[in-house]
DNA sequence: TTTGCTTTAGAACATTCGCTCTAGAACATA
DNA sequence: TATGTTCTAGAGCGAATGTTCTAAAGCAAA
C-alpha cells in the first residue's frame, strides 16, 4: 500500500468545521478542501459524492453520540435511574465532544435524506434502531407500553433535553457543565409522576 | 398603484415551504419560484437576493413567535409563574404555527448570517434584543442577577425546552397538545429549587 | 387617450459548483 | 530494477444556480 498522506478522519473533520462555521449553504467541495488542505481528486478517492462526505461526517457524530449513551448499563427495574443516567450520558458526550455536537445541531438528518445518497440512505434510515431500541424499552418499564407517544416522550428527556441543556453552552464558548446538577430533575418532571420508578 | 398579483406573503410562505420539505441546500431560487407559481424576476422585483429572501422568511417566523412570547402578562414580584406562562405560550404557538417552527428548526441564524445580507444584518443581529431583556429581567427576579449564565438557563426554560417539546409532535405530524402538562413542571425543574417563587 | 409608474414574465448571462480526468508520485512486491 | 497499485494533484468540463435585462401588461392620474 503506498502512502496516504491525508486521513479520512482528518478530512471529516474538516468538513465538520465547515459546515458548523460557514453553514450548511456554505459546505462546498472547495470549502472543505482548503480547509482540510486536500485537493478535492484526494476528496473525491475516498467520497463518492459531497452528499456522502457530509452523510459520512453526520453519521460518525450520531454514532459517537450513541455509543456513549448505549453504553450505560440500564435496569429495567430501575428505569427512572436508568433514564436519568442515559440523559446525564448524553449531556456529558456534548460538552465533551463540543464539534460534533453542533454538527449534529446544524445538519438535520432531514436535510441530508433529501440529498442523492445510494446506498448510504440505509444507514441514515437505520442509525438510530439501537437507540429506539432502548428507547422502547424504557419507555415500557416505564409506563407498561411504548407506543409512539411515550417514546417520543423518553427521547425528549433523554436526547433532546440534554442537547437543550449544552446547546447554549457550546454556543456561548463554555465548556464546563454549568447545569448538570438540574438535568436529572428535569428529567423526572418530563417523564411524568405516573412512570414507576 | 398598479395590480400586485402575487403577494409577498406568499412567496415568503412558499420559501419557507421549500425550506422545511427539501432542505436548507434545496431552498434555490427556481424552487421557490415553482413552489409559489411566482417568476423569478417577480421574486427579485422584491427582494434583492436570495439571502435577504431566506432572511426575511426567518424573520417573519421569529418575530411571530416573539410577539407570542412577549404578549404574556409578566409579573416580576411572581416570576415562575410568569415563566410558566411565557414557556407554555411558546409551546401553544409551536403548535397552531407548525411551519414557522419547523422552519426555525431547519434554518439555523448562525447560517443566514453567514450569507451576504446587508442592511437585513443589523436586523438578525437585534431581532431578539426585546426577547433577551425579558429573559433578562426574569432572570434577575428569579436569581437576584442576571449574567449570562442565569439568562441562558432562564431561554432554556423558556425557550429551548418548549421547542423541544413540540419538535417530535411536529415531525410525526401529531398537531395536539401532547405533554403540555408536563412543561410547567419541567419549567420548575430546570429554574431549579433556588429561584424565588 | 396619453403618460408614467409598478409589476409581471422569462430568456439570457456570468459565475459557482460538483465532479471527472489525466499525469505523476510513492511505495510494495517480484 | 521493473511492475503494479494506490493515492495525490489540480486543471478543466458540464450542469446548476444566482442574478440581470428587456419587453410588455396593468392600472392611476393627467
Amino acid at each position: 500500500m503506498p502512502r496516504q498522506v491525508f486521513s479520512t478522519d482528518a478530512i471529516l473533520d474538516s468538513a465538520r468545521e465547515v459546515v458548523v462555521t460557514r453553514g450548511v449553504r456554505g459546505a462546498t467541495v472547495e470549502a472543505i478542501s482548503r480547509a482540510a488542505g486536500v485537493p478535492v481528486g484526494s476528496i473525491y478517492h475516498r467520497f463518492n459524492s459531497l452528499a456522502e462526505l457530509l452523510a459520512h461526517t453526520w453519521l460518525r457524530a450520531a454514532r459517537r453520540s450513541q455509543e456513549r449513551a448505549l453504553a450505560v448499563p440500564v435496569s429495567l427495574e430501575q428505569p427512572l435511574a436508568s433514564a436519568e443516567a442515559v440523559a446525564l450520558a448524553m449531556y456529558d458526550h456534548c460538552l465533551e465532544d463540543p464539534d460534533d455536537t453542533l454538527l449534529l445541531d446544524s445538519l438535520g438528518r432531514a436535510e441530508l435524506l433529501a440529498m442523492e445518497l445510494g446506498e448510504l440512505r440505509a444507514e441514515l434510515e437505520t442509525v438510530n434502531e439501537r437507540v429506539e431500541t432502548l428507547m422502547a424499552s424504557l419507555a415500557r418499564a416505564l409506563y407498561g407500553r411504548a407506543d409512539r407517544r411515550t417514546r417520543d416522550l423518553v427521547l425528549l428527556a433523554l436526547v433532546d433535553m440534554p442537547h437543550g441543556f449544552a446547546h447554549r453552552q457550546l454556543l456561548s464558548g463554555a465548556r464546563t457543565p454549568a447545569r448538570r446538577e438540574r438535568l436529572p430533575v428535569a428529567v423526572r418532571a418530563v417523564l411524568g409522576e405516573g412512570a414507576k420508578g
